[in-house]
This record gives structure tokens, sequence and C-alpha cells, in this order.
DNA sequence: TATTGTTATACTCTATAACTATA
DNA sequence: TATAGTTATAGAGTATAACAATA
């Protein structure tokens, strides 16, 4: 996985005939995403590990308590990493590692009060970050964007999931349609 | 800069309160974009560097000889990353490297007859991508899409620049609009 | 014997610093 | 002295493999 695959719109505009908007879809994409995560990781610069520690607590929170291991595959993190990414949460203390009662090998991964609080601050930074994004486009043309866009990744990601264990999940959780 | 910021769309549907719409522009964009970075990278499997080498290739030629710092600098890669990238390149014959009459220093970037080949196949290649990755729009839709995500990147580009020689060039190559 | 989680190690990618040849 | 490009080296991030504890 790299970044940007298309160069910049005046070079596709050479090399392939096609019109202005035809030509860069890479390109725009590429600056489009590159931006939305630059200020989602400014977002989340004191969180250990970053977006991804972000993502190991809102998962951690929104799911109950997980296994490490459940953690790391519904997040296509290495195990290892995980292990490391843990750390970091634990020290900050935004998580918690409690033994699995029914395992003995197994931690469960719980949110502290503190990590409930950050997630909620973190959320609402974020929120303004996909604001800050969209900014250049009405209420209107932002909301068709965001449909067309989840049309497209919906699509996407039922042909090439990230993950299995989230797509059960988006079955189990969205069963009216 | 990392990977998808928001989780899947299970969990921000918890968390944050908003539609599901609304919920998940982090995810969308992420899955979005990885999808066609892979689909974009097998496309251009083969070329060495990847999707690196394909913008180097890109890029010189379209914009003609081009001295090796200011490909760099053009696509935000490090001058030594350059070099690694252009002895892969040039050894798969796909482009030269020529003394600058000018400056007996700089090296003058030419793409050879068979890199002009081998990027146009990979220009249709990732046209295909392209049509792959918007596949779930009809073709009303998918332009909506691309007019859309085009505003946004603009902007995007604008506040926040990737590489300056960029933005002069696009001043210089659209002079119309 | 297989699995959870940890640790140690190796690999990849990128950036830093030192070097040459020119200017 | 400063710049174009190369090379060697070090650093972050990630994956592989060996290990301990438990099933």
């Amino acid at each position: 996985m790299d970044s940007v695959t298309s160069p910049s719109p005046e070079v596709r505009a050479r090399g392939a005939a096609g019109t202005s908007v035809e030509a860069d879809l890479g390109w725009a994409l590429g600056v489009v995403f590159r931006r939305y995560a630059k200020r989602a990781a400014a977002a989340l610069e004191d969180v250990p590990g970053g977006p991804r520690g972000y993502q190991v607590l809102a998962t951690a929170n929104a799911e109950g308590p997980r296994r490490q291991l459940e953690l790391a595959g519904h997040l296509d993190v290495d195990r290892t990493v995980m292990t490391y990414l843990l750390d970091d949460l634990e020290k900050a203390g935004l998580v918690q590692r409690q033994p699995d009662p029914a395992d003995r090998r197994a931690r469960l991964i719980v949110p502290t009060e503190q990590g409930r609080e950050t997630l909620c601050d973190l959320e609402r930074r974020l929120r303004e970050a996909e604001d800050e994004v969209l900014g250049g486009l009405d209420d209107g043309d932002r909301l068709v964007f965001r449909m067309l866009l989840q049309r497209v990744a919906i699509r996407a990601n039922s042909q090439d999931p990230v993950h299995n264990a989230c797509n059960v999940a988006d079955e189990t959780l969205l069963p009216g349609d």
C-alpha cells in the first residue's frame, strides 16, 4: 500500500486524453485522504499509538471487553503490534488488561473511566476534522458527497473486506438494511 | 501519516450520535482510498518502485526533461530515495540519466522509448482501476462524485499544498482557468 | 498438540550525515 | 562557500520466530 498513485492533475491531463474531471481520481482521492488523515492524526496526537491507539480505545469501548487477539484481528494489526499498543495505552491509563475468567491465557481489554472521557473528546475533535475537510462544500453538496462516498465505500469494503470479523459485526448491527 | 483513522461504522454509530451517513467519513475515505491504492499498486506491480516509480516516469514524460532534484521536490520524495528509484528505473530501461549541458553536476531524467510505451499501458490500466472502484455508481452519480471530490481535493491541496512546485506548475499550465 | 500473549530478532522503508564533483 | 547527486548509516515501523503459560 503506497501513497498517491496518480501524479498531479496537470501531468495526467497530458498523458491521458480525458477531461479534467475524469483525469485524476487517484490524485483527488490521495489528496483528500491525506488531508483528512493529517487532520485526524493531529487531533489524536496525544493518544499513545495515534490513530491506531484511538481505534483500539474506540472499539474496546463500543463493543465491550474484547480479547487482545480479537481486537488485533478486528483492526487488522499484528498481534505483536497490539502488545506494544496496549502497553502504551495502559501506561497512559486509558485501558486495562483484565484476566478473562473463561480462559486464563487471554486478557480482556476494557477502557478506564479516563479512557471513556478521553474518547468523547477525541470523537468531537474528529468530527471537527471531518467538517474542515468538507469545508468547501455547502450543506447540500456535502450530504450528496457523503452519500455517494458511502456507497462507493460499502461496495469496496464488501468486495475486498479489510477484516472479516468487522463485516460480520456489520450485518449483526444492521439487520434492517 | 497513518492508515484509517475512524473505526468501522458500527463502532462510530454508538460513540457518535450521528446518522449513518454522517458518522463515518474517515472510515469511508480510508476504505475507498485503500481500495484504489491496492488496485493501482496491482496495476503498477511490475514497475520498479511501484506507484512512486510510475509517478517519476509520468512526470518526466509529461513535463519534459527534469533534474533529479526538481523531480524529487515535485513528487515530495527525499533526494536519496530518488537516487534509488532512478537506479531501478534506469536498470529496467524505462528512463535515462543524461548530463545537463547547463550544469555538469546535474542529471536530466528522460524517459526511453520503452518507458513511453510502458507508460501508455500503465495509464490504461489505471483508468480501469478507477472505473472498478467507482463501479457501484451509474454514470450520472459517478460524474457528480468526481466533481465534488475534485472540489474537496482542490481546496484541500491549496490549503495544505503537498509540494510547492506542483502548484506553480498548475497555474502555469492552466492559464485559461 | 494448539492457542494466548510476550519477547527478541530481522526486515523494509525512510531520513540523516558524510562524501564527490562541480558551481 | 553552496549545490547536485551518491553512498553509508541509523532510525521508525512492521513482521517473523522462539518462548511461557494455559487449554
